[in-house]
DNA sequence: TGTTTGACTGACCGCCCGTTCAGTAGCCTG
DNA sequence: CAGGCTACTGAACGGGCGGTCAGTCAAACA
């Protein structure tokens, strides 16, 4: 079979790629805001002007970056979701996809957390959107719909499942949080299921 | 009496005031990083200059500005938990003493956000910390040990506690943001109730 | 081997914003 | 009312950073 990119093709991908994962770790390194131009392009091992040359300007940099990797994430979750699983399962399995996408992708964390909600890079543009970001959203929107179901069947108490599924995702990215900075072991199964107990079960003692 | 505070102090005091106040809001309206003196200035009544009489520099500005509505906050729900109740109860006037004073301080909202967590004003010291802001860890220290003295009675199941903690401020932080950027209406003892119900009994119907 | 091409470079530009400080105006004091 | 003192002002400064573009050079080509 033919290659179906040209070699120029796959050498372009290859300099993106380099730079947005160079982008990305600079700013788990410094923070989103004193990440500057010059010190990814350092990063990468090109010029500065290099950038520019695959992105329009910093912001799409930064957004391309974010995109991906939340792609990436969105896609693993989705993968649970799409499983014929009992409500429980499906509760569980989402937890353990996000643990383990952060578990090997720590140096997108940081941008996760800037970027997920509103203040993001609103700095630059007229008007930013109340909401967050499109993604998140989404995100939260599909955990929400598993909710609903799961409500509808009466395996869950009524309550308003968009705020629940909100509760969730934030909390578990705290507790992720607190586990990527303490130390390094990585987030396994006992993490979900920590969570999973919480939401599921609540902390009062079964009597 | 005499008057303990001189008019010289009054008036001190209240430019302060005035200016802290006008920072929140401009964050509050802006986000933090675009947030300039410039603007806060304007928003005060007074010049750029006048700034710098009553605060070294930005940073300064920013952080005594977050600290004095974050003891506010540290205030209120110290009151609840110096209170002689049941666990349960501890946990309802946590979040509602949470939800009560982000209801009466939106402006500090956006400020919140963006500062209890590592990212925060990185940029311009050398090495940040990587652990959260000080007051809010002491907080999530004081829930933790809230939460394990009740594991310890056997009123609920045992876990970290910490991570339970972090877990609960975060997951309600989120209902929070929803709550004040949806609609104006305060966020009043049904949310308070909503979360305490998906932490104390989780979310699985009784049976 | 001479020529062309375009990916890559990095010095430079201009803007923005935090910070400064000489100047001003209002107020107390004698 | 003169003189000085202090709180306040805002134009100007300087540093930093995003973005540009004239120049370089290695590879492709003839």
């Amino acid at each position: 079979m033919f290659p179906i990119r040209s070699k120029e093709e796959v050498v372009q991908e290859f300099r993106i790629q380099s730079i947005q994962d160079a982008t990305m770790r600079v700013i788990s390194r410094k923070g989103m805001a004193a990440a500057t131009v010059q010190e990814i392009a350092d990063e990468a091992g090109v010029a500065k002007g290099t950038i520019y040359l695959y992105f329009r300007d910093r912001d799409e940099l930064i957004e391309k970056t974010f995109d991906g990797a939340m792609t990436q994430l969105t896609d693993r979750i989705d993968a649970v979701l799409d499983q014929d699983l009992p409500f429980d399962e499906k509760i569980r399995g989402i937890l353990a996809a996000k643990l383990a996408f952060f578990s090997e992708n720590r140096e997108f964390f940081r941008l996760y957390l800037t970027l997920r909600m509103p203040e993001g890079p609103a700095p630059r543009q007229r008007r930013q959107k109340q909401t967050c970001h499109p993604q998140y959203r989404t995100r939260a929107e599909k955990l929400a719909s598993v909710l609903k179901q799961a409500m509808e069947r009466g395996e869950i108490r009524e309550m308003d499942p968009y705020r629940l599924a909100l509760f969730i995702i934030e909390g578990s990215t705290a507790v992720i949080l607190e586990r990527l900075t303490e130390d390094s072991s990585p987030a396994d199964a006992a993490d979900a299921e920590f969570i999973a107990g919480i939401v599921l079960d609540g902390v009062r003692k079964r009597s």
